[in-house]
RNA sequence: GGCGCCGUGGCCGAGAGGUUAGGCAGAGGCCUGCAAAGCCUCGUACAGCGGUUCGAGUCCGCUCGGCGCCUCCA
């Protein structure tokens, strides 16, 4: 499998892993629902994992959950603790929505808390970082390598405020002192404080894949400066640390709507509860990951559309696909996992058994069933097939009416008729 | 100022030097009591301008347009 990687800027082909693949990804701040966009890197990572354990790897997913973060303590001041737990709840419920089962292990930067003390002691101990009035941070110019994986060079990042405790404004923090009104901290050598967000994802990464692992994802948003510095501070300690780093692009909000809408209207619970699981998940597959994805309705109403595509597909006869389809497939998700190539596959098949194959992996072979009809439609539908029988078409024609207002198609077949759930 | 991404037919989106993408929408037809679904037929598109080449969406340069990041955005 080749995959894009944002370090080296090419293909790559994914290392042949002596274990189980290991990868990581950057999980959501939990400190509201998530957003529709954020669940891009937990769906692709989900599906990643499906499809190298399909292929026959042995993988292992680490996404954490972040709930230790600045955005927390703005969003609830005084009650932070008390958010993140509730916006920890959300986010399980609503990326549970998505059926695609969870990772493998989900950390929480809290209860890391000690670890990252120790790795923030060894960076201090080696040179890498200082302590200032209670704050820590990483030395920037101490670690020859920053940058390289944003492009960025370090002469021309753009000056930040000055602030009176960093060697140089472009170093990082490691380590925040306690702030009033911040109502979480910890103790540690350099008294009350929290850890930075960069160092917390670091820690996690290797506290459960080890110093070296294969993939590490996230948002394109994440490569400056929050990978970038993840990178800094474990190979400075000598941790090989990502081998291919895997970033998605970001979803755009299109319809002029969608810009005037609050921020709950775009939430992942939002999503799910307008589009549904699998309306949702088929948009996410048009996509290629790495190339921004415009969420508004007419994209969401083509991803439907296609859904239900398939559903017709288990409505017909299976045919026998030919030989070689499901290499077609595996070599489009081979390549890079481009998800639109392999659907654009899988819309030429007819053959159940292989489509309900590839739907799975992506956690979408729930469209392979047929929703039973509840009595009063199945009665609805026996009346009208009577009224048919009878020649009494303008009966017959009234009580399909009816079946459309309930929600239900009666499709007409040899002998008989097929009933289906409306979209 | 710096780093980077993107621009394909009405829409979404593959392809990456020479041969069909696929889906949605649309038109016509077959089938049907009428439909729906299905099947058949129909679109010659690659932002613009130069260049390389026998040949360029595909490589190079420039221009235009859209977008992301530049120290706590997935």
């Amino acid at each position: 499998m080749r995959l894009y990687d944002t370090f080296s800027r090419g293909l790559v082909e994914l290392p042949p892993p002596p274990g189980p693949i290991r990868i990581y990804s950057c999980g959501p701040t939990v400190y509201q629902r998530i957003h529709v966009g954020n669940a891009v890197p937990f769906v692709l990572a989900m599906w990643l994992k499906r499809w190298l354990v399909e292929t026959g790897y042995d993988a292992k997913l680490v996404i954490n959950v972040t709930d230790i973060n600045d955005k927390i303590y703005d969003a609830a001041p005084g009650a932070s603790a008390q958010l993140a737990a509730d916006a920890s709840h959300w986010y399980l419920e609503d990326t549970d929505r998505l059926g695609l089962g969870r990772p493998d292990v989900e950390p929480t930067a809290v209860e890391t808390v000690p670890d990252q003390v120790a790795m923030i002691e060894e960076l201090i101990e080696k040179g890498f970082a200082y302590e200032s009035d209670g704050d820590v941070y990483f030395r920037v110019t101490r670690y020859p390598e920053y940058g390289r994986l944003s492009g960025q060079r370090l002469d021309q990042v753009e000056e930040q405020e000055p602030n009176p405790r960093k060697e140089d404004p472009r170093d990082f923090a490691l380590w925040k002192a306690n702030k009033p009104g911040e109502d979480t901290w910890w103790e540690s050598p350099w008294g009350r404080g929290r850890p930075g967000w960069h160092i917390e994802c670091s820690v996690m990464a290797q506290k459960h894949l080890g110093p070296e692992f294969e993939i590490h994802g996230g948002g394109l948003d994440l490569v400056f400066p929050h990978h970038e510095n993840e990178i800094a501070q474990s190979r400075a300690l000598g941790h090989p640390f990502a081998k291919v780093w895997m970033h998605n692009g970001l979803l755009r909000l299109g319809d002029e709507e969608m810009h005037k809408s609050t921020g709950n209207d775009v939430s992942l619970k939002a999503a799910l509860d307008a589009w549904g699981r699998e309306t949702l998940l088929t948009f996410y597959l048009t996509g290629h990951y790495r190339k921004p994805l415009e969420y508004s309705d007419a994209t969401l109403e083509a991803a439907a559309a296609r859904a239900e595509r398939f559903r017709d597909v288990f409505r017909g006869p299976s045919q026998p696909a030919p030989a070689g389809a499901w290499a077609r497939f595996a070599a489009a998700l081979d390549d890079d996992f481009s998800t639109p190539a392999a659907l654009a596959v899988m819309h030429e098949w007819r053959d159940h058994e292989l489509l309900r194959r590839a739907l799975s992996v992506f956690g979408l072979e729930s469209l392979a069933e047929e929703e039973a009809a509840p009595p009063e439609i199945a009665d609805l539908a026996t009346r009208r097939q009577a009224a048919r029988e009878a020649r009494d078409f303008d009966e017959a024609d009234r009580l399909r009416d009816e079946l459309e207002a309930a929600g239900w198609e009666a499709r007409d077949e040899p002998g008989g008729y097929r009933l289906v759930r409306l979209r």
